[in-house]
DNA sequence: AATGAATGAGAATTCATTCAT
DNA sequence: CATGAATGAATTCTCATTCAT
C-alpha cells in the first residue's frame, strides 16, 4: 500500500544539514536551492517536498545546527567539580566547541543579522543565548557562595560578559586566526579569574 | 585641489554613507542600487559614475564607516594617564562608540562575513584590527613596565582578548540589550582588572 | 462486462465527476491533478491509472458534463403538444438546467475557448450543438406547417438565434444576476414569440 | 536633463495591445511575458517597468479593450432616428463591432471567467454591461413612448434580453460560424421585432 | 555630468508526470 | 492496483548594469 517508505524526518535532517554546510560557507544568498539540492543529492524540486521555501530551509538548518552544538555542550558542566572550576572546564570545552563550529559560525553570525534586522523571528537564539547565561550566572552564584569569587560581582552581568567573550573571540579569530583560539581562551581565563592586575607581593 | 575634485570627493562620501545606513539596516542584499540613489537624493544612474558596481559601494561605504570609527576612537588614548587608567578610559570611550555606531554594526559584521568567506578581501579590516591589538598591547606593556600589570600576561595575547571582547558584547547587545553596553562594560573591566576571584582577606 | 470494469469505468466517472466540479469552480489551470485526486478521495498517482493526462482529465469531464446535460434535456421535447408550445416548453426547460448546472457553466466555456483556440478537437460541442440546432430548426418547420410560425422565417437561423440566446443570458446571468434566469426566459420568450412592437389596434 | 524621452503612458497602451492580442488568441496562461515582450518588441524586463505583475497586465490589456469596443459603440445610437430605428441600427453596429473584435472576444470572455471566479474585481465590466443595459433600456422606453413598441414589455428585462443575445451568438458563432454574424443579427432583429408567430391574415 | 528607461541573466517556486514499492 | 516521493522543465519576477539623451 505506502509506496517508497522513506524517514522523511530523517531526509530533512540530511537536506537541512547539507544546506546548514554551504550556508556556512557562502551566505544565504549566494547559496541556490539549486546546490544544497546538489549537495544533498536530490533534485530541486524536492527539497520543496520537505521545505516550504527557502527561508524555511534557513530556518530548519539553523535548528540543526543550534541541536549539534547544544549536544555538543550538554555534558560540558561538570558537577564533581567546584563552581569555579566547573566554569573554568566550560570555557575549555566552549573553545573545544568553537573548533568544532567555527566552520559554521558564519552561518550563525549571519542568521543573527537577520534576526537582528527583525527579517526573522529571534526567540529560537534569544532563548538559546538566556539559557546559556542562566547556567554561567548559576555557576558564578555557586561559586560566590563557596567563597570562590568575590561576593560584589554581579552574576549575571558577569555571565554576560563570560559568554559574550567567546563569541567575540571566534569572530576575531575568524579573521586573525593568531593568536589561536587554545591560546585566546587561556589568556581569557587567566585575565577573567586572577585579573591583571599586579598585586602587593608582601 | 580644483573645486570639482572636492565637489566629487564630496558627493561619493554622501553616496557611500547613505548607502552605509541601508546596509547596516537591511543587508547587502536586500538594499538595491535604487534604494541608495533615492536615499542620497540622485539618480540611479549617477551611483555609478562614484562607483564602479555595487561592490565598490560596498567597500566605500565600509571605508567611510571605519574612518568615522577611527576618527571617534582617535584621540581615545590619553597617555597624560598611567596606562592601566588609558586603558580603562579606552574601555569606555569604546562603549560610546558602541552606543554610536551600534546600527551600523550589521554592516561591520556582513563585510566581516564577506571578508571570511573570501568574497572580498580582508586587508582594510585586518589592518585594523592589528592596530588597534599593537595600540592595546602597547598600553599593556607600558603597565606592566610601570608594574600596574602582571608581568606574566602576554600582551599580545590579552590585547587580542580585550578587543575580541567588545565585539562580542556589542554582538549580544544586539540580541538581548539587556545588560546595556554600559553595564557590560564596567563588569567587564572590573572583572578584567581584578579578576573575579575572592582574594584572602587577612 | 466483468465487475472490474464496471468498477473502473466507475471510478473514472467519479473522478472526472470531482475534476469537473473543481475545474466549474476555479479554471483548469488553477486545478492541480492533486486536487483532483485530493477532492475524489484517492492518491495522486491513481488519477493517473484513469486518465494520461490532464488533457485527457479535462475531456472526460466534458463528456461527463455534456452526458449530464443531455440527459437533462432529453425529455424536454414534448410531442403531445404543437410544435409552439414544445417550443415555449423547451425554453422553460433550459432556464431549469441553466439553474441547475449554473456552477459548471464556467467549466464549459472554459473548454469551448480551448476548443475556439484549436487547442483541443470541438467534434463534442459542435456535434453538440448542431444537434440541437437541428432539433429546434426541426420543430420550427413544424410550427410553419402548422402555421403557427410564419412562413417567411429562416428555420435553421432562427434555430441558432434561438440556442444562441440561451448562452448568451447564462453568461450574462453570472455576472449580473439580475434580472434572474427565470425572468430572462420569460422575456425572451415574450419578445421572441410575439415581437416587441406595437401593433395596429382595430 | 531628462533622459530618454519616452511617452509612458503611449507604451504602457502598446504593450497591453500586443498583450491583448496574444491572450484573445492564445489564453492567459498559455501566454507568457517573454511572448508578450517579444510581441511588443521589447525586452521582458521592460514589461514590468509598465505593469507590475502579470495581473496587472491582464487588467491593463482589457482595460484597453474596453476602450477600443467603448470608442467603436460611441456614436451607434442616432438620436435623428425613431427609437425603435435607433435599436436596429445599434443592432447592426454590434454586428460590426463582434466582426471587428471577434478575434479578441475569447479574451473577454476569459476575462469574465476569472471575475465570475472572483480571481479578479469584476466592476469594469459590471459597470459596463448596466451602462448598456441603461442605454438599451432608454430607448425601449422611448419606444413604447412613442407607441412604437408595446407598453407592456419590461424595458430592464427586454434590454437585458436584448444585450445577452448579441453574446451569445457571438459565442456560437465562435464555434460555428455559420451562420455568420450579419445574417444571426437579421434573423434575430427579425424575430425580437416581429415575433415569429404567424398572425391572422385578413 | 546626470539620469532613468531598457535589459536579460539569474533565482525561487510550481506542478504535471513518472515510477519504485 | 494504488500510492506519493521524486523530479526538472517551465514560468514569474528581480535587479545590477548599461547607455542614449
Amino acid at each position: 500500500m505506502a509506496p517508497k517508505i522513506v524517514d522523511k524526518e530523517m531526509k530533512r535532517l540530511e537536506i537541512a544539514a547539507a544546506a546548514g554546510m554551504l550556508f556556512g560557507k557562502y551566505g544565504f544568498d549566494k547559496v541556490k536551492v539549486d546546490d544544497v539540492a546538489a549537495a544533498a543529492g536530490i533534485g530541486k524540486g524536492t527539497v520543496y517536498e520537505y521545505f516550504k521555501n527557502k527561508d524555511e530551509l534557513i530556518h530548519g538548518a539553523f535548528q540543526v545546527l543550534m541541536n549539534h552544538m547544544a549536544e555538543a555542550l550538554q555534558h560540558s558542566v561538570d558537577l564533581s567539580l567546584t563552581p569555579l572550576a566547573a566554569l573554568k572546564k566550560l570555557s575549555l570545552s566552549m573553545a573545544d566547541a568553537m573548533d568544532h563550529f567555527g566552520e559554521q559560525y558564519g552561518f550563525f553570525l549571519e542568521y543573527m543579522l537577520l534576526m537582528n534586522r527583525g527579517q526573522t523571528d529571534s526567540e529560537i537564539l534569544q532563548g538559546m543565548f538566556t539559557e546559556y547565561r542562566r547556567l554561567v550566572a548559576g555557576l558564578i552564584e555557586a561559586a560566590i557562595d563557596a567563597r570562590q569569587v568575590r561576593a560584589d560581582v554581579n552574576p549575571a552581568h558577569v555571565a554576560a560578559v563570560y559568554l559574550a567573550w567567546f563569541d567575540g573571540a571566534i569572530f576575531h579569530w575568524m579573521l586573525l586566526p593568531n593568536p589561536n583560539l587554545q591560546q585566546m581562551v587561556l589568556a581569557f581565563w587567566d585575565a577573567f579569574e586572577q585579573g591583571i592586575i599586579q598585586r602587593e607581593e608582601s
